[in-house]
RNA sequence: GGCCUCAUCGUCUAAUGGUUAGGACACUUGCUUUUCAAGCAAGUAACCGGGGUUCGACUCCCCGUGAGGUCACCA
């Protein structure tokens, strides 16, 4: 049994698209479960749009997600190669020079190459779909190449994929079509035909193609927002595939050990990023303490800038913070809505605010006054000292009663995390300064 | 429009002729030492339509309908 081997066709026109990672990701799941060998080919043929960029790119969002890749190749590079192709099949009569007037430029006359067809009907089995039949008589006699060192997509493909030994192409359903005009290159040029696998694309909301309009369709972007690459290669890759187990957290290498060619789903499925937000919280809970705590200090120090940087207090809200997020951006948008601030300074509170509803300012006053006063007795100031020494008083007295006005005191906000929490963290000082001004602003 | 492909809760999916049609995300509700978050528990919600085949169809066949893809001197 020859060896599997497969490829990473991207063409460098664009940033590394979602689509292009997963099927980087098929294929190497296919392959690695298979102990085959994975091609990546810069498919540059397309001179005005190709870049060095792109490819970098390409390369940088593939690793980042933790694929690899046992060969690289670049089709510009490779021009010799086709031309041979190319004589060859002009000289066996299979294709020919066309002089006719240029589509691109019109009015201007070109030569162009275009392969012989017989317009016979071409079918291939497809492994996930099974059998699928093309008429091509409609296809005429495509072009296969600008000029001898000017190769069409179609035709360097099909070159590379018989001289790299491609066993199983897999690619997205959206080159079903591209299918049959390969084949009769194929069969031109006398090179084997391996076998095809067509997944279905991944789509948006409106259930169609993804697209740049429609939200983010880069790898970087969403590097960029502080996804995990585990968490996206996870849900790129289980976004139209099962494991047999059923699990729905793999990591890399146990999605290879369950992966099968013939699981993969037949029909396209919605990109969901609330999901995806699931996943990247499910792997953010995984992350150490520490690598936590280190990512997300320097989230919040780039993300409070309206504020004086303090690292110390910064360190003492991380672990509210984790509970909050489920992508590392959602700091910088919670930053950027103040919800952290008064940690670092004094809030701004409205004394009718203070008080729980149908209490009287008097009477949240009086409550305010005798919490200050358990908590000046206090020596330890932690979250479970501060606690016993309230929660006595604020059930005989009625806990919102008690606790409402003493958290927004020391928040300024209708919503936040616990007092004793905030309390401990900004320590007995600070604490009793805010519930002093507190019961000052309700005389 | 031609050709190709696909069709289970809002979304992702399980089921491979016999199930009270299961799970996940989201949502709703409740619980959890006030609020928020987190956590826990419960709940709402689906077989595109019509014909067949069969003792029996989500599962098989046909016809509709709908959705997507593709029709380059791009890839």
């Amino acid at each position: 049994m020859n060896s599997v081997r497969v490829r990473f066709p991207p063409s460098p026109t664009g940033f590394c698209h979602v689509g292009t990672a997963r099927m980087a990701i098929v294929n190497y799941l296919f392959a690695r479960k298979n102990n085959g060998t994975i091609i990546f080919r810069s498919e540059d043929t397309d001179k005005e749009r190709s870049t060095r960029e792109f490819e970098d790119d390409i390369k940088d969002s593939l690793t980042w997600l933790g694929l690899s890749w046992d060969e690289f190749h670049r089709q510009s590079e490779r021009i010799d190669v086709y031309r041979a192709e190319i004589e060859k099949l002009i000289d066996e009569d299979k294709a020919y020079v066309s002089d006719e007037e240029s589509k691109k430029d019109p009015g201007t006359m070109v030569s162009v190459i275009r392969l012989r067809n017989s317009g016979k009907t071409i079918t291939f089995t497809d492994v996930i779909r099974g059998d699928i039949s093309f008429d091509t008589t409609e296809l005429k006699d495509f072009v296969i190449a600008r000029s001898k060192d000017d190769p069409l997509y179609h035709l360097a493909v099909v070159v590379d994929d018989a001289a790299m030994g491609i066993t199983h192409v897999i690619r997205g359903e959206d080159h079903i079509s591209n299918t049959p005009r390969q084949i009769l290159i194929q069969e031109a040029l006398g090179a084997k035909r391996p076998m095809y696998a067509h997944y279905p694309l991944h789509l948006s909301l409106d259930r169609a193609k993804l697209s740049k309009r429609k939200g983010d369709v880069a790898v970087k972007n969403y590097r960029e927002k502080g996804y995990l690459p585990q968490a996206l290669l996870n849900y790129l890759a289980t976004l139209g595939w099962t494991a047999p187990s059923g699990r729905e957290v793999l990591s890399l290498d146990e999605m290879v050990q369950e992966f099968e060619l013939s699981d993969l789903h037949k029909s396209g499925a919605v990109f969901d990023v609330e999901k995806l937000r699931w996943f990247n919280r499910e792997y953010m809970l995984k992350l150490s303490d520490s690598a936590f705590a280190s990512e997300a200090l320097s989230w919040l120090e780039n993300s409070l800038t309206h504020l004086n940087w303090n690292e110390s207090i910064a360190k003492k809200i991380i672990p509210l913070v984790r509970e909050r997020i489920s992508v590392w951006s959602d700091i910088h948008e919670q930053s950027m809505n103040g919800e952290y601030d008064y940690f670092f300074v004094q809030p701004s509170v409205e004394a009718h605010l203070i008080p729980m509803k149908k209490i009287s300012a008097a009477k949240t006053a009086e409550h305010l006054r005798d919490i200050k006063t358990l908590l000046e007795a206090l020596n330890v100031f932690d979250v479970s000292s501060i606690k016993d020494a309230l929660w006595p008083y604020a059930t005989k007295e009625g806990r919102g009663a008690v606790l409402w006005p003493f958290r927004y005191s020391l928040t300024g906000k209708e919503q936040s995390p616990d007092p004793f929490l905030v309390a401990s963290i900004l320590g007995k000082d600070e604490t009793v300064r805010r519930v002093s001004k507190a019961i000052a602003s309700l005389s």
